[in-house]
DNA sequence: TGTAACTTAATGACACGACATCGATTACGA
DNA sequence: TCGTAATCGATGTCGTGTCATTAAGTTACA
């Protein structure tokens, strides 16, 4: 196998599976994992617009997550209104109960990151987060990862 | 963002945008990428049953993967058979049209590789191949790679 | 002004990916 | 031997993830 396949192989592996144990973890909050997401890029980033929340998100790439928004609206933690400036536009805000989810997950969040950093400590983080970067921005989409880092506002990460 | 964070959003992306690469590389084809994976899987180590494949598979972790088979049938590149030994069983062969895919789908992943190693060429790659097993070992299902390293069979990678 | 080009959000279609359950079959232990 | 447990494959359900298209709204420009 060569080192490329390999690599493919554990991105693959790593992102399913680490998506079933995220998955879990958020399930008592009765949210998905790109649910999650999108509550927590609303929260540093609202209001946004239904394509300039899908700028920002990493899942859901390309197409505007409408339908993701359409459940958060529908179990009322997305408030989702009319731009009277642009009719085409839609502006999305958090409820108050989404707030109030979105610093659940943030809790959820660290306990996982705490995970993964006690798995990977005493290994070369650093020059394996170079690597992945510049497989990320060899994508033209990869890139909602550093228009979050970029322009994050409101809470401290 | 601490780095167990940047890790788990450089993973999701990369796994997303390489899938949509691939399956653009793949559509002339008429296959998506776990239709791909499970030919070539099947070329290595066929015969197998539906739970065999479902261990060797990255995609579809956990669960067996009948409806994944299932269209493979349908679209007439695997045979199923009933396992005479045991009739719980299933016995999943290649037909000549699936050892002739598995085969292009072959060329098409050299490619996809050979552009992988171009990006990351330079840069430690073994030490982050080294960080991703650690985290794919951790868990359980994360091991089906392990089994394709171990026993391979047949063609050369 | 009028119309063509563009943008935005929504939606139809299809294939996963995960969880749960089910019926059939086999293994195993009292 | 008999009955319970375990295994296997299939299937129902739900929420994505992606591509394509569409309708409404806005902009650009002749």
């Amino acid at each position: 196998m060569t080192p490329a396949e390999e690599l493919r192989y554990l991105i693959l592996a790593i992102q399913r599976e680490g998506n079933r144990l995220y998955a879990a973890d958020l399930r008592p909050l009765d949210l998905t994992p790109s649910q999650a997401e999108t509550l927590r890029v609303l929260a540093d980033h609202q209001p946004l617009s239904v394509s300039g929340l899908g700028e920002l998100l990493v899942c859901e790439t390309g197409d505007n997550p409408s339908r993701l928004v359409d459940r958060l609206v529908r179990t009322g933690l997305i408030n989702r209104e009319p731009d009277p400036t642009d009719r085409r536009h839609v502006t999305l805000t958090l409820t108050p109960a989404g707030s109030e989810l979105a610093r659940r997950v943030a809790t959820v969040e660290e306990r996982l990151h705490h995970t993964i950093e006690t798995l990977i400590t005493g290994q070369p983080v650093e020059p394996t987060l170079a690597l992945l970067r510049t497989l990320a921005n060899a994508f033209p989409a990869g890139q909602a990862l550093a228009r979050r880092r970029e322009h994050r506002k409101g809470r401290p990460s």
